[in-house]
DNA sequence: CATACCGTCTGTAGTAGCTACAGACTCAAG
DNA sequence: CTTGAGTCTGTAGCTACTACAGACGGTATG
């Protein structure tokens, strides 16, 4: 059994967010020694899941999903399926934005280095009428 | 003169986003006809400017550099260009991250309809040892 | 034995950038 | 005169944390 700061270091996640977690509901209520929360393997195991999940950008609300799945079993990877691709979809449209941001800024700046323009490009892009 | 709602179609701005940007000061204090703000085109170009700095991604904080920038004359481009710089470079953070998270969550989907694991891909994912 | 210090506890409030009401008011058209 | 659309202020909600304040627990040192 370890204290919630170990299990901080071994999962990789802050104590004010497992205590948020907890909280929330998307882990269980701890146990505890007195008044301080106790962990065993399994807990490390279920917040390491959870901290990959988040750096795949998975919502809690999602991943709360997930933890149900994995607690089912092989039965429903059909629906993990469909959290996955709808999370890639989304991914998708981001990185589609982010990209256009990208190539607009990459390209004020660009001309702001080129010194082309008589304004400034940035402001100058800002300010367009068309849209 | 127009109104609040007439503003909001030309700007392409939520009515609700406008008198937010008011409250929190990004926008100075609409004059008023009564009780009702009132607008000018001046207006609407500086809503537009802001609404299309926010699509480039640029912060609220960052956006009201922008507008003093732009108030001042050409005298600050560095300025201007310093602020679109940082922000292409935290886009380009962003992007890296969704790059990632985009291959993993394909390759997740890809082997689950190859049907290649015994169990599911992602719960595997997620549930991996190493990190 | 006292003290210092680290870890932990609960509870609350703050962050960004809106969005969504409730409940009251104004104004023009029919 | 009524109806309906538009607007007003003020407050609370959203995501996923993060940052305290102030109290308490357990151990190492003087």
């Amino acid at each position: 059994m370890i204290a919630i700061g170990e299990l901080s270091r071994q999962a990789g996640c802050n104590i004010e967010t497992i205590r948020y977690y907890e909280r929330i509901g998307l882990t269980p209520r701890a146990s505890r020694r007195g008044r301080y929360r106790s962990y065993d393997a399994d807990d490390v195991r279920r917040l390491r899941f959870i901290r990959r999940a988040r750096e795949l950008g998975f919502t809690l609300e999602e991943i709360r999903a997930l933890i149900g799945i994995a607690a089912a079993g092989e039965v429903s990877c059909a629906d993990a399926r469909g959290i996955a691709a709808a999370h890639l979809a989304s991914v998708r449209a981001r990185l589609f934005d982010l990209r256009r941001m990208e190539e607009v800024l990459h390209e004020v700046v660009r001309a702001c280095d080129a010194g082309e323009h008589a304004g400034c490009p940035l402001i100058e892009t800002l300010s367009a009428d068309a849209s």
